[in-house]
DNA sequence: CGGTATCCGTAGCGATACTG
DNA sequence: CAGTATCGCTACGGATACCG
């Protein structure tokens, strides 16, 4: 969009940037509302139908819970099975590639608990 | 590894809890649209002016990049510092415990790289 | 230079009703 | 049961303009 006026002293080498692009994509497939819940939720409890993840996530509505249950699936963090043809029984579970995401969580966690600590000493 | 599910409820336990609670707070702090931007812009290149910020982050608006600047002054995780008392020169840099965030944004740049290996394959 | 003040459009979320 | 459809709100972010 923009001209880089980099012509000062502000130098990004490429493996940085493309490092950034990363983070931000990642945090963009993270960042709403309750997609973390969601995972973690998953994580915890495993395979769980879709009354099960409404009922175990207190607060969340339909209409958004189905909606970031279709992007979790889009970016295959999720699978959804469809168990009864007549669409009452459908169960949501990480995939393979979905749960290396405990690392990522985990990481974040931490950092979050150290970060509690660090204001509590004051 | 034991879950406990009731008929209607599905208990989860407090350490669970706690680490959902850290997550969801953590991302919090960084899930606005500059925020790692802005942090990993200062991992890279130290100490930063203002203007230094708004020129090496390409898009960002004066008014959201001085919110989010503050929100970050608050957490502890920049350090404002009015190098001219006429506020002809402010400069910015991450605090010691605003650089431990390096290697949380590794965690996710690392992930965010897997996962690209991923669909590339397909 | 380092911000605020103001205005405004849109995306995101919530509540609710409804459908197959 | 597993979702969609509809509506309404508000908080976030972008674009200026302006100030000390």
């Amino acid at each position: 969009m923009e001209s880089k006026k980099a012509k000062n002293n502000i130098n990004i080498n490429c493996s940085e940037l493309l490092s950034l692009t990363l983070v931000k994509e990642t945090m963009q497939l993270l960042s709403c509302k309750w997609k973390v819940q969601i995972i973690a939720f998953l994580l915890r409890n495993g395979k769980t139908r879709y009354m099960g993840l409404q009922r175990g996530i207190c607060g969340i509505s339909s209409r958004v819970l189905s909606k970031e249950l279709q992007e979790l699936e889009q970016n295959e963090i999720i699978s959804r099975t469809v168990m009864d043809p007549k669409l009452t029984s459908v169960e949501y579970e990480l995939t393979a590639h979905g749960k290396t995401l405990e690392g990522v969580l985990l990481c974040i966690a931490n950092w979050g608990a150290h970060c509690k600590d660090l204001f509590q000493k004051k």
